[in-house]
DNA sequence: TGTGAGTTTTAAACCGATTTAGCCGTTGAG
DNA sequence: CTCAACGGCTAAATCGGTTTAAAACTCACA
């Protein structure tokens, strides 16, 4: 509606040429001293500001890096882990002066989003990339890494050492005579923890914690039970629990979020922390540092996971063309949420 | 590098012109129905996918809103009053299809980061716009929207009614008989409190304090320290004062991240909350309900801010171009770290 | 068979920049 | 004195689409 000002509106004024102008913006070496001078000082007193966009398409490159959730926006907001690699993320987009595009599922369609967002790569997190989703990429040639997915050899990844830190975290908590055990679980949905051959990130944790199970050789009480990654819904799931073999010792959570619902849940019940029930955690958020007592979990530093990937794309972008595999150490945080017995 | 499959190799292929094969995605009932169905059979095999950039620059339009924030990204990310807003904002971008695109200063330069964005529209949090901010938004003919910000009766904002909540919340404390008060602001930079000048989210809020103890009659001790808007800064300020009056009955923080921070210095203290001191808080948010005892607030929701502050974007979009100034009500938390008394 | 309305299809202009190839006038070396 | 190199600038091609105006075709009807 309004015609904006161009590059020509400014070429003119300035008795220039469109490309004179271009270059003052660009590779202001290439023009004279005098000349550069006035093309600016004309530029700024018309209020010329080039177009993003058409510089965009001209170029080929947008300076926009797209991060991929399959979650809606706001669920990934909420999640204390997706914050920090945000995070790690951001600071990455600032030093390079990028910017950062988020893509969520429009309207449920990850491939349509994919297709309307104009950036130079995407980072999906906690997303296993489908083949119309890799061929879609491939299309517009389009650098990809995953952080949290099923590896893919021809794609660079980022991910945690699930299996073992889950192994760990739960040989803990059974060389401290736990025996009466429940698993709080993401989802209902069947995973495959037989075998080694699921390998996303819930399936790795589950069979560290298999492994820590199998290589006790006294019985074992287990209850299982899910929710999603909150606090409310895992104190929904907790309560709502029957409790067959009478209310366990110690509920091992797949993250942080749901070791405050657990929190709240003792709290509910009149329950004490650890002596009555004992809670363990997964993450290691910094945002529920202020859990008392302490909350007992591993650590995986989201920041230190978007940096990272960043750096991996960068390897994209760049002329090389080798794909790494990194592996994100974890750091068990030894809190009060478990007897020290 | 790669030559990538354009609208015309489409074209080619299926025997048509561009023209037509851009109908096919964009106006499909313009096309013979046979057409329309060999056309997109044909993209669809070899892997056609419009050109987001192209399609922007033709179509003047990004379908990207763009969010402004004063501070890095991780800043933002970790701040949880922020995290509420962007999901407010990230339901909106869902349900209109919108890619949201995060825009940090670069390098600490606002002006160029807006200028490379390619957006159709900005909303501002917690950033009082200047003038040279303001004029490049009127030279691409962006529309604004701010929220947290100094009001400009010619642009759509949205804020928290910070002077009414924070003078209640004052007046519940004074109420129950606290009178030596720790004042805990977010910056040493002189606010300007007297008169009703300041009109900044902070200003607003110190405002509404100052009028609660104005209406005291009996004497009260004040003492005032300031950190960032974490808790371990504010850990930090408040480990380092020196309390000439004594230790403070209460402090009172203007950020829930802060009352976090007074929560740790309670702990290392050993002092009790609320039998040795008290704390209250400021903005409510969800993420730090676990902090036990309850933490006394005042909620605004971020979430709420976040969407009205999309409709008013809305608005500008559409044609009329009314100004509409949103204000959002404070809720009173009353948690257990202010004595009951 | 000619005509006009309606439906399909297309050529060409346009969006607002970047970039390549080359023009023109100076210089400096041989 | 000549020629190559260079600095400063520009015309024109390009990026990959959308959109407008008009051409071409179809078909019913006089």
């Amino acid at each position: 509606m309004k015609n904006r000002l161009t590059i020509l509106d400014v070429a003119r004024e300035a008795g220039v040429s469109k490309t004179a102008v271009s270059f003052a913006f660009n590779s202001p070496q290439r023009l004279a001293a005098a000349t550069l001078k006035k093309i600016l000082a004309i530029a700024e007193t018309l209020g010329y500001v080039p177009d993003p966009t058409a510089r965009r398409l001209a170029r080929r490159s947008s300076g926009n890096l797209g991060v991929l959730i399959p979650q809606t926006l706001p669920e990934a907001f909420v999640h204390p882990h997706f914050q920090e690699m945000f995070q790690g993320i951001g600071e990455f987009c600032e030093r390079r002066e990028f910017s950062l595009t988020l893509i969520p599922p429009l309207q449920g369609c990850l491939l349509k989003a994919v297709s309307n967002a104009a950036v130079d790569g995407v980072i999906t997190l906690g997303f296993t990339p489908t083949d119309t989703f890799l061929g879609l990429m491939e299309k517009r040639s389009l650098p990809l890494v995953t952080v949290d997915s099923r590896i893919d050899s021809a794609i660079p990844s980022v991910t945690f050492e699930d299996f073992l830190a889950s192994r760990d975290l739960l040989r803990q908590v059974l060389g401290r005579g736990y025996r009466n055990l429940h698993f709080l679980t993401f989802s209902t949905a069947p995973v495959e923890v037989r075998g080694n051959a699921g390998s996303r990130s819930l399936e790795r944790r589950l069979r560290g914690f298999r492994d820590a199970l199998e290589e006790l050789t006294e019985s074992v009480f287990v209850s299982y039970g899910s929710s999603r990654v909150s606090s409310a819904s895992a104190y929904a799931s907790l309560m709502s629990q029957s409790w067959q073999t009478g209310l366990p010792e110690v509920i091992v959570c797949c993250s942080d979020a749901q070791a405050a619902g657990a929190y709240a849940f003792a709290e509910k019940k009149g329950l004490r922390i650890p002596e009555d029930l004992a809670v363990t955690g997964f993450d290691g958020s910094q945002s529920l540092s202020h859990l008392r007592p302490q909350l007992t979990t591993v650590r995986q530093s989201g920041f230190t996971k978007g940096k990272l990937a960043c750096e991996l794309m960068e390897e994209q972008w760049g002329d090389r063309k080798n794909v790494r595999h990194l592996v994100v150490k974890a750091r068990f945080v030894a809190g009060m949420s478990l007897a020290q017995n």
